[in-house]
This record gives structure tokens, C-alpha cells and sequence, in this order.
DNA sequence: CTGGCAAGTTTTATATACAAAAACGCCAAA
DNA sequence: TTTGGCGTTTTTGTATATAAAACTTGCCAG
């Protein structure tokens, strides 16, 4: 569960625990912590100048999401990564977002087609890098792309499978920020998301559905040619 | 995650907040503790015979999986009930496994082949209730049941969809238990399950699908046509 | 040298004490 | 009677202190 990104913490309004797991979960996604890594709670508790008792409950609610591991006895690290959690993830994503976009396309609502012709309109203006010689980062963009593919899918009737995708997204997301930046300069992605959205609207669920599938395989292709991503970082 | 049902904990290995978690989670599953009723730290305290702090970790495991609810700066209170909920998880269930299944049928492993044989056998000779007149709920049934399932789509090759439809046949579960248990007796669900387990190992993968969710959606229809189900239960 | 045991250290997990927010109750005013 | 504020009580959430488990180190025996 737990998919309401950093809204209190926002707002003002939320409980420290809450406002850290946003906080870790974002150092997370963003990759800036290795896999595999300790998270030791008074390290920790002074980065993020708290106490130990709301960090263990951000912690225990990170599990949940396969972002960090629980060993009993023996503290948190950084949720390990994988080629074959990579493939696994990969996989079931295509399964589910399939399913999900079926529906969505099936039930076919106008608050569906708007929202969804209005989130690609967004992510399509938005340039992926700021500079246009090398790629530099927008930091934008992906919450835009994030919004994108939610909308395809968001018509499915299942908060439960949205739920289910918006997790494994978050995996994907993780594995993609841990990969080298590099590879993602260009790659007809634009175009991809267009012919996406056009697919969908249109009711060509077939092709809407091989278009998703294609769109995550070769996200996870780029991310397993990366040649330092699996390698044991120890020593 | 944490679909490890109490193991560690009988193990005797095991942190305080994991076994609390195991016995809450046993309870709400059992429907011992009704639908929005308050989960008050300190007489959790006292009937657990534990304090605070690892209760407070147990709960937020427990909000992942759905079974709870937190509401900031409130506390905890068990996880409502609705019948478009239980729609929901009805029709992702079934959405979910039919994809387990048709992958598991399609790997056809002898080991999973073998493992569906051995849970079916387990299940067909262990009966539903121990009276023969009256329905009295066996406690051995409901956990080799559950074996069946998963035997059925453990071959899918992905842990992600197996601990989503956990998380989901857990949600079963509990409005199976909070609904009165009376409807229960009979029904030709032995068959069923013969059936079902015959299709799956003979690689009838459509057939296996059509059981499957047949015998899902009867499932909720009965849970559905509970009376007292979804009433408001205040005063 | 190597392997294992044992005291000491660090770190995790739990209990308790404290602060802060929400719920409750009461009374007054409309 | 109803509504709205204010002070009290209860409960949540956080910090700190304590207990218990795991890691470290160094010594000794094989």
C-alpha cells in the first residue's frame, strides 16, 4: 500500500514516522542508497536528526514495498537487487499493467481519455534532459512519466492492482536510477508515448498492450546491459 | 510482503514486534476483531502483555497488508469492509491467479506437478467440518486449502505475483471469516478442487482458468449474500 | 599457523517516560 | 435545544533508557 507520495509531509500535517518514510523512500527510488547496504538505526536516527523509535516504524513500512530487507535480530539494509529480481519484476509488471490496461481500455470512461490525453500532453512538453548536448537529469520529467503510465492504467476498477503496479514501478524505478544515467539520452520514447496514448483512446487493445510491453522490456534491457550494475560492490 | 505466517515465531527465533504481528494478523484474519473498531495502543499493550514500541511496528506491518488502517495522528483501527471492496478484491483475484495459473501451466515443472498432487491429496482427505450433522469448522482445513491454492500457481515464476495474490487470498479470507459461517456446509467444493487440479496437471490451461474463477466468484457470491454483512454495526 | 572459545563492545530490540495532539465534557450564549 | 468555545482528560507519537542479542577482538590450545 502505502502509494500517497510525500502528501502530509507536504501539507505540514503528518507524523514524523510518515514524513520519514517519505523521506527514505524517496533517497531510495533515487538510488542514492547502495543495495545491500546497513541501515543502522542511530546512523540513521542523526542524518535524519530524529530518534529511534519513529525511523524502525518507517522502516517496517519500507519492507512492505521491497525497498529495504528485514533481517530479525540484525537490523534493516537496502533492499538487495538482482538480474533475476530485475527479470521477475519485469515480467509480472508486463502481466499486471496488461491486465489493467485491458480493462481501463474496455471500460473506456471520458474522465479516463481526458485524463490520460492531458497527462500525456504534460509529459510530451517536458523536455527528459535539460541540456540538449548531454543528458542532464530534468528532474521533472519523471514524475510526469509516472503520472502517464498511472493514467493508462487508472481505469481498471482495482485500487488493489493499482496499488500492485504502482509497487512494481517503483522497483523498476529504483533498478533504472541505479543503472547508469547514461544510456537514457534518446530512444524514441516520445514517440513511444504517443502511440501509446493513441492505441488506448482509440480502443486498440492489442496494440496498446504490445506497445506497454515493448516500452517496459526495453527499459529493462538497457538497465541489464549495464555492465557494473550486478557486479558484488564489495571489496 | 511478509507472507511467512508465525514461522520464525514458532520457531522460538523471532523479534516481540513479529510475533505480535503473527498473532494480530491470525486474529483479524480470523475476524475476531470487528471492521473499524479502534486499535488502542495500550490495551493492545495489556492483552498482548508487550509495550508500545514493538506493537507500533506489528500495526504498520500490518497497514501494508491491508488488514489495518492508520489514520495520522489517531491511531489504528482495523480495516474496513464494503461490498465494492470485496468486489474489487473478488475481480483482481481472479485476474491475478488466471495469470499464475496459465504461466504455471505453461511452465508444467515435475516438481510443481507434483507438489499440486501431493497439496490436492492432503486437502481431499482432511475434512471440512469435524461433525458430521452440524457444520463445526475443522481448523485443519482452512490451512491446506490455502496450500491447494498456491500449489495451483506456484510454478508461475514470479514471487511478486505470488505474494500479491497472497495478500489477496488473504483478504478472502477475512470476509470469508467475518461472514457468518453457517453457508458453509455444503457445496460441491471437493469436486472442485479434483477438478480443477486434473485440469491444471493435464495442461487444460483454459479450463483450469474458467474452475478457478468459478469457484472464486461463488466464494464472494456467498459472502456477498450475507445479510448482516455490511450493515452498520454501530448503534 | 589455525580454529575455537570467551570477554568486551557495539547494535538491535524493548520498555518506559515525556510531549503534543485529539477527544471529551462542560458551560455559556444564541 | 443547539452551538461554539475553553479547559481537562485521554491517547497518540516521540525520545530516552535498559536489556538482550550479535559482532569483535584477542588469547590459548591443538
Amino acid at each position: 500500500m502505502a502509494r500517497t507520495p510525500a502528501l502530509a509531509t507536504l501539507h505540514g500535517t503528518a507524523t514524523r514516522a510518515t514524513s520519514l518514510y517519505d523521506q527514505l523512500r524517496a533517497d531510495l527510488l533515487g538510488g542514492e542508497l547502495e543495495p545491500g547496504s546497513k541501515l543502522a538505526i542511530e546512523a540513521l536516527a542523526e542524518r535524519y536528526a530524529t530518534s529511534a523509535t519513529p525511523l524502525r516504524e518507517a522502516l517496517n513500512r519500507l519492507v512492505s514495498d521491497g525497498l529495504v530487507e528485514r533481517r530479525e535480530q540484525r537490523g534493516f539494509v537496502v533492499a538487495g537487487i538482482s538480474e533475476q529480481d530485475l527479470a521477475e519484476i519485469t515480467k509480472t509488471r508486463c502481466w499486471l499493467e496488461e491486465v489493467a490496461l485491458r480493462e481501463s481500455i474496455a471500460a473506456h470512461t471520458t474522465a479516463w481519455e481526458e485524463a490520460l490525453v492531458l497527462a500525456h500532453h504534460r509529459l510530451a512538453r517536458t523536455p527528459r534532459s535539460l541540456s540538449d548536448e548531454r543528458f542532464q537529469d530534468n528532474p521533472d520529467w519523471e514524475p510526469l512519466h509516472r503520472a502517464f503510465h498511472r493514467a493508462l492504467i487508472s481505469g481498471c476498477g482495482s485500487r488493489w492492482l493499482l496499488n500492485f503496479c504502482d509497487q512494481l514501478a517503483d522497483q523498476h524505478h529504483r533498478y533504472r536510477r541505479l543503472s547508469a544515467p547514461r544510456a537514457f539520452a534518446k530512444r524514441g520514447v516520445k514517440s513511444e508515448h504517443q502511440q501509446l496514448m493513441e492505441a488506448a483512446v482509440d480502443g486498440r487493445a492489442d496494440e496498446a498492450v504490445a506497445l506497454l510491453r515493448a516500452h517496459f522490456e526495453r527499459t529493462a534491457k538497457v538497465i541489464r546491459d549495464d555492465p557494473t550494475l550486478f557486479e558484488p560492490r564489495v571489496a
